[in-house]
RNA sequence: CGAGGUAUAGCGCAGUUUGGUAGCGCGCUUGGUUCGGGACCAAGAGGCCGUGAGUUCGAAUCUCGCUACCUCGACCA
């Protein structure tokens, strides 16, 4: 029907033009809105529950894993962020200061965090005394501010919510051992909970962190091939600990700088969760951080029982799931479209003739009009092993076009072709900046990450060949 | 920050060339008929035309500045 095509034409076509549908899906799924300063975003409700539904199932990962959380300032002085003289160069071009309170000049500038390393590690030298305050194990949960030139809604903006772990320890060992015990827990949530697979891998000299000697990252491929780093750890070694002078008396008695982490992830995950899943009619959401696992939808509101019998599945249902029954005044057909383009996992359709037959209608939103009829006494059991089902496929789903989006590249002319027909390009580097600086040049990819297996799919550099050790990823790049 | 584009009702647009006081579709409100894939009829509400200055008797329309957004580059979670 011609009213279809209209609502198809709500969202952008994904794959004819994937940031205005990106966009699209964004402001019209309700998950955000523009805020008057630029680069920042309104969160709103609903892109807020996922957000609340991740720091949920994150946060009891860090506490398993001994975190505890803790909340330090906004305001850093200026002469912190100095400390560390790289940490500085690479934060500087885009940290937002204060320098007025009231009617005054402030005697020194503040900075509103980009991140919090800094007066982090000013608390932890007072804190900090024997090998017996270590392992100190801290997160937060924060906004930090960074001014970037070009922003978008939760991939880049202004400011950001984010959680960031920092960690002291007595030795190298035990703090390298953190960074990577920490990349894997960001890499299992991201599967079992975003049912995004990841690439886990450790950053070239070039991409790692301002400070860090060490940085490893999860990358996500998204549906136009490009990828979004979507979290990050380092190991600092005492690069910070000796700027700032956190010391503790070891067991042999000797003063030493603790070895040091952080690690973090931001909102920047909705919209991995975004462009991972999507699809033409809008967002699909995992089942495990949808604000609404499933919807009631009746059918024929105004016949005799139907509301009621959708009340009494709604309560029947409401402790064990995020669930919601829409008793608005509009049309079956036009709440189902709605539904599906907010992405909601399954919509339960209950009208007379499903009462009649002591049924409901269940429908999943990652296959296209695959409907089942669920005896109604056995809704619960049949919508857990639903939703299961549905975080089943949608992380193959996206392993599937993953996988067949990686290419292994043997010399420039294989990567470039790579990476412009929307792929990642797996293949070996001599660990000279210079090619990376001249890929980027050629190319437009950037190096992702080098895989943990480095199992060998050449001996020469694909930019300069010669001789060449390190497999590590390049792609295009949110 | 560099190049290009856009800004008129909640959303999508016309009107700008040739200045004369703003219109269409969707949505919204009310009443009625409807309801298993975006229903229909009728009656309504809603806009100092992004913003600041200038030209003019008169500016959505002409001139200059500013801001925001979009696309493409350089920087980042």
């Amino acid at each position: 029907m011609a009213k279809e095509k209209e609502f198809v034409k709500e969202i952008a076509d994904i794959h004819e033009d994937f940031p205005q549908w990106y966009t699209d899906v964004v402001l019209k799924t309700q998950l955000a809105d523009y805020g008057p300063v630029k680069g920042t975003m309104v969160i709103r409700p609903y892109g807020y529950a996922i957000w609340e539904l991740i720091q949920k199932e994150m946060d009891k990962r860090f506490k398993e894993t001994g975190h505890e959380n803790a909340y330090f300032p906004l305001l850093i002085p200026y002469s912190y962020l100095t400390k560390e003289a790289e940490h500085v160069e690479g934060f500087a071009p885009e940290v937002a200061m204060v320098t007025r309170a009231g009617q005054n000049d402030l005697p020194e500038p503040l900075v509103i965090r980009p991140t919090s390393e800094t007066i982090i590690c000013e608390m932890y030298s007072k804190w900090v005394e024997s090998y017996r305050d270590l392992p100190l194990l801290i997160n937060q949960w924060a906004n930090v501010v960074r001014w970037e030139k070009t922003t978008r809604p939760f991939l880049r903006t202004s400011e950001f919510l984010w959680q960031e772990g920092h960690t002291l320890h007595a030795t190298a060992e035990e703090a390298e051992e953190e960074t990577l015990k920490i990349l894997d827990v960001y890499d299992e949530f991201a599967r079992n909970v975003l049912a995004i697979p990841m690439f886990k891998g450790r950053k070239s000299e070039k991409e790692k962190f301002a400070g860090a000697q060490a940085t490893y990252s999860i990358e996500a491929m998204m549906q136009d091939g490009k990828s979004l780093q979507s979290g990050t750890t380092h190991f600092f070694g005492t690069n910070f600990s000796a700027a700032f002078n956190i010391e503790f008396l070891d067991k042999d008695g000797k003063r030493k700088n603790p070895y040091q982490t952080s690690w973090g992830t931001s909102t920047r995950l909705i919209g991995a969760i975004i462009m991972a899943h999507g699809d033409e009619r809008g967002l699909c959401l995992p089942p495990k951080v949808a604000p609404i696992q499933a919807v009631i939808i009746p059918v024929a509101m105004h016949k005799a029982g139907v509301i009621e019998k959708c009340t009494e599945v709604y309560d029947s249902l409401k402790n064990e799931f995020r669930i919601k029954l829409d008793d608005r005044d509009y049309s079956p057909g036009w709440k189902f479209n709605e539904y599906e383009m907010k992405g909601v996992p399954v919509r339960i359709e209950i009208g007379p003739r499903d009462i009649e037959k002591g049924v409901a209608v269940l429908c999943r939103r990652d296959k296209e009009g695959e409907k089942t009829e669920v005896p109604l006494d056995k809704l619960g059991e049949e919508l857990g092993k639903l939703l299961d089902d549905i975080h089943e496929n949608m992380y193959n789903k996206a392993l599937a076009f993953r996988d067949s989006h990686v290419k292994t590249v043997a010399d420039m002319n294989e990567l470039k072709d790579a990476v412009d027909s929307g792929n990642f390009a797996l293949g070996m580097w001599c660990g000279d900046e210079a090619c990376e600086n001249k890929i980027k040049e050629l190319t437009n990819a950037s190096t992702r990450n080098m895989p943990f297996d480095q199992t060998p799919c050449g001996d020469k550099c694909v930019c300069c060949g010669k001789k060449a050790t390190k497999k590590i990823y390049f792609g295009k790049a949110y």
